[in-house]
DNA sequence: TCTGGGGTCCTAGGACCC
DNA sequence: TCTGGGGTCCTAGGACCC
């Protein structure tokens, strides 16, 4: 009995906030309207990059990701400051806010953009009106400017926020595709960069019109699924639902730093990796859940950047676990040069109490039901002592194959240790 | 004295299993 | 003597986005 009637086409919003963090800390110190402003990675520090500018700013030609230096060269008097995340949270946690009054179909996408699903809303009036409605509201709630992009999907909602900033609407309906869409370079569009673009051009593709006729055997042996999704949407083809949920669903948390010069000294490298395992912990215990799978990033001197990774036995989040298997692969993988950046990143989370579960099933007896933390060496470590790394080397176990793996010591194993709790009664 | 930090998704090879 | 085909998991790298 489904589709009895057509489908309804649906109306899709792209709001974005213009230069997002720059606008932020203008609202927050008016002071700084008309100025040129830069937020930069760093602040003020070396190997800075513009993250976000004003548009002041960006009439001396200062650009996003351009080096601190540059800019200030195009640009002396600008004004630079390091970015306050907690003031960006909580203006994003406002326009997102104030969109939910609109529809509950709320995606965010990112800090300072989002898409609504605004099919059902036409209560509240036309979409062109319900966008100037919402546009008012956070210029006037929040004193920040967006752009919105009116669409019948989300490909084309986005590409339509993007055509006027600051503080535009833009309608972008299917039958504009070839005059508006198609004359474009293929490099405009979301989902292509310079690679593909590149690629594009060796197979004589230029422009999005041209993208949209493109041979989709030939898309796909260049670009693999990719191709074939990018040619969709060059004929505005695109039926993502907005989805509320999805930003709810964390896949990676890590934590990575430029450091202030490169480093080739091991003691200095593994205090800064002790640094970002703090950080990783307190994020993954900040969202509940633990890291099946542990990362590190090492970018060196030249720049160039590996990846290293391990599946692990058991999910962490204490950041002596994060911090052990970290120093573990660096040691293992780093071939001794000099450092420019470190990361850590935990992959695969889980949901604490899953974790928890999933533990039952090995559960150490009563011992497991009130103590499911037992899944760490860290907390291994508090219950039965500091020496459980002694002990265990005593009982040849591999504490290095076992970190973060307390379901490969035996019940017998843990019994041999005298309880922490009874040693000081 | 060039190029941050947070992510997502896709691909591809090898190990391993049936 | 010679060697299929499918599937999953793990790891590493790359492209892209904000």
């Amino acid at each position: 009995m489904k589709e009895m009637y057509p489908k309804k086409g649906r109306v899709i919003l792209h709001v974005d906030m213009n230069s997002f963090y720059a606008s932020v800390e203008m609202a927050y110190d008016p002071t700084l309207k008309g100025k040129p402003l830069a937020i930069a990675g760093n602040g003020e520090e070396r190997r800075g990059i513009i993250v976000t500018c004003s548009y002041e700013a960006r009439k001396f030609g200062v650009k996003t990701t351009m080096p601190l230096w540059e800019a200030k060269k195009l640009c002396p008097h600008l004004v630079v400051m390091k970015p306050n995340f907690e003031r960006y949270r909580a203006a994003s946690m406002g326009m997102f806010e104030i969109l939910r009054h609109y529809t509950d179909f709320v995606e965010p996408v990112s800090i300072d953009e989002g898409y609504m699903d605004i099919t059902d809303s036409y209560d509240l009036g036309s979409p062109l009106e319900i966008a100037q409605s919402i546009q008012k509201r956070i210029l006037e709630q929040l004193d920040l400017p967006c752009s919105i992009g009116i669409a019948p999907n989300k490909f084309l909602a986005k590409t339509a926020s993007d055509m006027k900033k600051p503080m535009g609407i833009t309608v972008l309906r299917k039958r504009d595709i070839p005059t508006v869409l198609w004359p474009l370079n293929t490099s405009e569009m979301h989902g292509v960069g310079k690679k593909t673009a590149e690629k594009l051009t060796t197979i004589g593709i230029q422009t999005i019109g041209e993208l949209a006729k493109g041979n989709e055997i030939q898309l796909k042996s260049f670009l693999g699924i990719n191709g074939i999704r990018i040619k969709e949407r060059a004929n505005g083809i695109d039926n993502r639902p907005v989805d509320p949920e999805s930003v709810s669903e964390f896949k990676s948390i890590g934590n990575s730093t430029t450091l202030p010069r490169d480093i080739s000294n091991q003691q200095e490298l593994f205090r800064v990796l002790e640094s970002l395992a703090e950080t990783v912990s307190v994020r993954l215990k900040r969202k509940n859940v633990l890291a099946s799978t542990l990362g590190i990033t090492i970018r060196f001197k030249d720049r160039k950047t590996i990846t290293r990774s391990k599946k692990l036995a058991n999910p962490i989040q204490q950041k002596e676990d994060v911090a052990s298997i970290a120093k573990q692969l660096f040691g293992k993988h780093w071939n001794g040069n000099a450092v420019r950046l470190l990361g850590i990143t935990g992959y695969d989370l889980v949901e604490q109490d899953l974790a928890y579960k999933q533990l039952d099933i090995f559960s150490f007896e009563q011992d497991a039901k009130k103590e499911p933390l037992l899944n760490t060496v860290s907390s291994l470590r508090e219950k039965y002592g500091k020496n459980i790394i002694e002990t265990a080397a005593a009982h040849k176990v591999d504490l290095d194959q076992n970190v973060g793996t307390a379901t490969s010591f035996n019940k017998d194993f843990l019994r041999s240790f005298p309880q922490k709790d009874k040693e000081e009664q």
